[in-house]
DNA sequence: ATCGTACTACGACGTTCATCGAAGTTTGAT
DNA sequence: ATCAAACTTCGATGAACGTCGTAGTACGAT
């Protein structure tokens, strides 16, 4: 009975708030993945990257970034495709992005 | 027996990492604070600021943010100047500040 | 020397968080 | 109809966090 595919939920660009954003990206693990993303416009599954955590743990990091409002998921077959929200994180926080991904290490 | 006078540490510019400071901006007090300062380059003295919590957790507070990098603390007789690290922050993560004091609200 | 102000250190408390494993759902391929 | 792959949900666990109150230290003024 379909739940899984009941509909993700992602934040419209105005119900973004900057604390949730900043929280969201002050973890090691999703840093990674929000770097990682950045460097695939058309985006990707997660599960893919060598990131030495669990799945159920990636779920929960994935649905972190999602409720902040960072990525935006779609389902694809089995897989989950995330991408980056730059349109809107750009259009709210001009240059947060950028200085985030500046970060050398 | 000076223990109050003891240095307080900082960490230089190379130290400084980026999942600390957004860690240290992930907090609604924190970001407030770190908004006050944005608009009083010369620094100020945080307990001044109507920020609902207790002084010794707005030590707390303030710690967090010296020791990821973000501020900048001097003694001033029994009080304590607060500025933020400007230069620091835009040399190494360049937009991210700028972006974070965009959000409105 | 005393006092008030500004701040800190310490300990406690409840909450949130990152993590995992086990069990379950969905989808596409066989 | 079966099966495997990708992901989710649930519950548990230990760590980190934000908050406070109490007690204490440092400094400047009286």
């Amino acid at each position: 009975m379909g739940v899984m595919t009941v509909v993700l939920p992602h934040p419209e660009r105005d119900e973004i708030r900057i604390a949730s954003v900043l929280h969201a990206l002050a973890d090691p693990v999703r840093l990674r993945i929000v770097r990682a993303l950045a460097t695939h416009e058309e985006g990707l599954s997660c599960g893919v990257l060598p990131l030495g955590v669990t799945a159920s743990t990636l779920t929960h990091h994935v649905r972190t970034l999602r409720e902040a409002g960072v990525v935006r998921v779609r389902p694809q077959g089995t897989s989950r495709i995330s991408s980056l929200r730059r349109e809107d994180l750009d259009a709210l926080f001009p240059g947060l992005l950028d200085g985030v991904l500046a970060a050398r290490r």
